[in-house]
DNA sequence: GCGACAG
DNA sequence: ATCTTGTCGC
C-alpha cells in the first residue's frame, strides 16, 4: 500500500516531541470505524543485540488475517536497524521506519490495522497506533501488555469483561479480560475508530490467547525474519 | 528529589 | 524488546 511520510524521521528527543505534537490534531478518535471487517492486520517488530556503532537491528511484520477463519490472507516483512534509543513514549520513532517499509511492500490493504502498544492512552495521546493510523490513513488501535498512563479498577475476571482505563477523569482506553483469570490487555483507540468497537475486534481476534491472533502471528513472524 | 516508564 | 528449559499449577 501507498504511504506518504510528512517529516522525515527525527534523530532528537526534542524533535520527535515536535512532530507528536504537530501529528496529534490529525488523529481521529471518534470513528466509528469498520463494524465488520473482512481483514485485520497484526503489527510487530523484533530487536537483534545493539551493534557496536550503536545501532540495533529491527525486524518488521505485518500479518493480515481473515476476520472469518483468522488465517493469514497476506504477510509483509521489512528489515533495517535503528539508532533512535528507545524512550518511554517516543516508541514510534524507533520502530515505525521499518513497519512502514514493511507496510509499503504489503499487496492489500487491511480495513483495520493492530499495534503492539497504545494508541490514545500515552502521555500526549499520540502513541504509536495513533501515528501509524495517521501516517496510513487506515483505523488503527492499540494492543498493549501493560498499561502505560491510566488505572482501572473493578475489572471482573472473565473473558469479555472490561474496565475503563482512566488517566484522571479521562477515559484513554480499555482493560479487556481476553481470557478468564487472565492478566488483561491495554486497548486504546489509534486513529479512525471507536473504543467500544476496536475492543469488539480484539476480543473476536483473541478466541484462545490473551494476545489477539494478529499480533501473536506478527511477533512470531517478525521474530523469524531477525534470525536469517 | 525519587521512582515509574508501551516495546 | 532481549538473555532462556524446565517446571509448578489449573
Amino acid at each position: 500500500m501507498e504511504i506518504e511520510v510528512p517529516h522525515a524521521w527525527p534523530d532528537d528527543e526534542a524533535e520527535a516531541l515536535r512532530i507528536q505534537d504537530a501529528l496529534r490534531p490529525l488523529v481521529d478518535t471518534v470513528g466509528p470505524g469498520p463494524r465488520a471487517p473482512r481483514t485485520v492486520a497484526g503489527v510487530d517488530v523484533a530487536y537483534g543485540a545493539d551493534r557496536p556503532d550503536g545501532s540495533t537491528p529491527v525486524a518488521a511484520a505485518v500479518v493480515v488475517l481473515d476476520t472469518v477463519t483468522l488465517r493469514p490472507v497476506a504477510t509483509a516483512t521489512a528489515v533495517g536497524s535503528t539508532t533512535f534509543p528507545y524512550r518511554p513514549g517516543l516508541f514510534a520513532f524507533r520502530e515505525l521506519p521499518t513497519v512502514i517499509t514493511a507496510l509499503r511492500s504489503l499487496h492489500h490493504t487491511p480495513d483495520l490495522l493492530l499495534c503492539d502498544g497504545q494508541g490514545l492512552a500515552h502521555p500526549r495521546r499520540f502513541g504509536l497506533a495513533c501515528h501509524l493510523g495517521v501516517l496510513t490513513g487506515l483505523p488503527t488501535a492499540g494492543v498493549a501488555k501493560n498499561a502505560f498512563v491510566g488505572t482501572f479498577s473493578g475489572l471482573g475476571t472473565e473473558r469479555g469483561e472490561w474496565a475503563p482505563l482512566l488517566d484522571g477523569t479521562e477515559v484513554v482506553g480499555r482493560a479487556l479480560r481476553t481470557r478468564s483469570g487472565v492478566k488483561p490487555v491495554f486497548v486504546s483507540v489509534g486513529h479512525a475508530i471507536d473504543l467500544a468497537t476496536a475492543s469488539r475486534h480484539v476480543l473476536a481476534l483473541a478466541p484462545g490467547y490473551r494476545l489477539p491472533e494478529t499480533t501473536r502471528l506478527a511477533d512470531r513472524l517478525c521474530r523469524q525474519v531477525l534470525r536469517g
